[in-house]
DNA sequence: ATTAGCACTCAACAAGATGGAGTGCTAATA
DNA sequence: TATTAGCACTCCATCTTGTTGAGTGCTAAT
């Protein structure tokens, strides 16, 4: 065996193999593996010694470590790095042996996709045991059902877009001048003629000029060039759903250190979530981010795995699950992943 | 001094003033409260001894109890409602100097009125350092601006209801046949017309006669019908805000025992919360639940401090402050009722 | 009714003592 | 050259023991 003295390089299979079950043994167990043991535990046809030079090189290349002298190792957040990005390649994420179902049926009914959003969100952190977390679609992406523009008080404007997934967000616009019910009738009916079936995002560039060049709208132009701007303008940030973070609770290495409390703070102050699920967002597919590679100062021993969702063929949301570093990822990354899917499915078929 | 052996009596003038300050020793200190260092506190014209006396006839009464024997004496649920109550008695809930101000332009400017509730129990679990729960609104007893029915796919109609508080409220409605859009309009208007400026509840009643009498209005009979009994179906729960659950942590006894792992799962699982602050919601006033007062299985050490607010003069939601049964209730008690007063201000001016 | 005095109790803390699982190193072995 | 056995050493975890201090209950005196 070569044992180079340098930080980087290329592991031996059986170093690798190593490296994982140790990794998971650890992950499954949460104490420090000893050489002895664990030769034993898996029978491995190599003697304790052995092991303990195998795990010396892996210390030396910064993938285990130890929490203190005489102490079995632990993996580095470089050896998770490592467990995970081979659970990723070998994975096939095939969805057949999973249990979980969705009640499709009485998700369909519901008008408050919110409420969708706090079912899977729930479903998520049940079945993880980790806490879970969701970011709601991306609105301007979502395309566009009906404009309904209803008088309230004085010169206040109650606007109203509803979305083909059956979204309604709401503003409200002052306008300078009084307006008759029936002109916002019409200007509605209009406004909803230039921009159903298209997402905010694709039109907010082209629909002043096209409503400059429109003769007659119903109502007052410059009044009208208000509400179009608010329709365009930017909505409603992402909600964001979180459950499950009693599940934290019930891990030890949580309670025990203080790392619990930064987390829970983490959770209260949830822009730091709202972030990493943004940056998921940025592309499709599976994302891990383990223990330091969560830039956050307070964050120790955190991990997470998210992935993205779409409707049709565009990335709207992200959803996923935090937990310690020492996670469940064998049984989380194909979750979340399924998750995602199914989210997908579901906002698609929705919004057709 | 008479002490009887029976377990309930009025207790003497001393005895409740030494009651109360025990109460608040412990409150405050959070450790058991000794005769001698208690007298000494308290520079007291009495002996350890003769404060051991009384202790002792405090504890035959269950005000006070020992956690173990040659302990000092902590309050039971008992001790503490007796110093709550005595609380509510002298305490003249005098705002002037409360330093809480809440941006109420900044609030005001928002449509989504959900917004505002998550600040003010932002606010409250800030103020108190516990964890605010809060319950939105019954919707049936805000008064409706206007209805709003959007033709969806297929059979499909969406139902919009705007409150004068700026609430939308949405749900999907399936009828039998097609209907154009300007019948809906019309319906829609007649609609608004008969459930303009009432409440829900106060039209409930009667909107199916005067539907039936009615001769024309817009649409088939039997779809107004059914659209008119989801306009005054069961609406929309009331949504419950939490907030602060991190300040919860930070509390010692909280900690330690598994106490914590229990408050948490109830708040997630919030019916329980929902279930106190709606019989919150049936009276007016401070409500205060002490430990084993909350008659739920898993909550052990915890208490509630809650108060109902209004819209005009209808009871309509409630606020309130969750903690441990060792709460500084001094602070916490005249902080939610001053909540409680500034939500009953803002909704009443704002449906006004 | 109050107090001083006294014996007793118990949690909390600190200081050993012990055992077990682990390591690193070296020399022997296949 | 890779592997293994053996050995000395380390350190955490656990248990035991002792000590201290604040507290109590009881009794007899004031």
């Amino acid at each position: 065996m070569s044992r180079g003295i340098t930080k980087e390089r290329v592991l031996e299979e059986r170093e690798a193999s190593i490296l994982q079950a140790i990794v998971y043994e650890y992950i499954t167990k949460g104490k420090p593996v000893g050489s002895r043991s664990f030769v034993h535990k898996y029978s491995l046809a190599v003697s304790p010694a052995t092991m303990r030079n195998i795990m010396y090189d892996l210390e030396s290349l910064e993938y285990l470590k130890q929490p203190h002298t005489s102490a079995g190792r632990i993996p580095t957040d470089k050896g998770y790095r490592f467990y995970v990005d081979s659970l990723l390649d070998t994975y096939d994420f095939s969805l057949k042996d999973r249990e979980i179902s969705i009640k499709e049926e009485a998700i369909k009914r519901e008008v408050q996709l919110d409420k969708i959003f706090s079912v899977i969100t729930k479903m998520l952190s049940t079945e993880s045991h980790y806490a879970a977390v969701m970011l709601t679609p991306r609105f301007d992406f979502t395309v566009v059902k009906r404009v309904v523009l209803v008088p309230m008080d004085n010169n206040e404007i109650l606007f109203i877009l509803v979305t083909r997934t059956g979204v309604v967000e709401t503003k409200k616009v002052m306008v300078s001048s009084n307006v008759t019910q029936d002109d916002l009738h019409n200007f509605s009916k209009y406004l909803t003629g230039e921009l159903c079936g298209y997402a905010i995002n694709e039109i907010k560039d082209t629909i002043f000029e096209r409503l400059r060049k429109e003769k007659e709208v119903g109502i007052n132009k410059e009044m009208a060039l208000d509400i179009a701007q608010l329709a365009v303008s930017e909505s409603e940030e992402p909600r964001l759903h979180i459950d499950g973070i009693e599940n934290l609770l019930k891990i030890p290495e949580m309670v025990e250190a203080d790392r619990l409390h930064s987390l829970l703070s983490i959770i209260e102050e949830n822009n730091i979530i709202r972030r990493i699920l943004m940056r998921t967002l940025e592309s499709e597919g599976i994302r891990t981010l383990i223990g330091e590679e969560i830039e956050e100062e307070h964050v120790r021993g955190c991990s997470m795995v998210s992935t993205s969702y779409k409707i049709g063929n565009k990335l709207v949301g992200a959803v996923g699950v935090l937990g310690p570093t020492r996670m469940d990822y064998e049984k989380v990354v194909p979750l979340v992943d399924y998750t995602g899917r199914i989210v997908t499915e579901l906002l698609t078929k929705m919004s057709k």
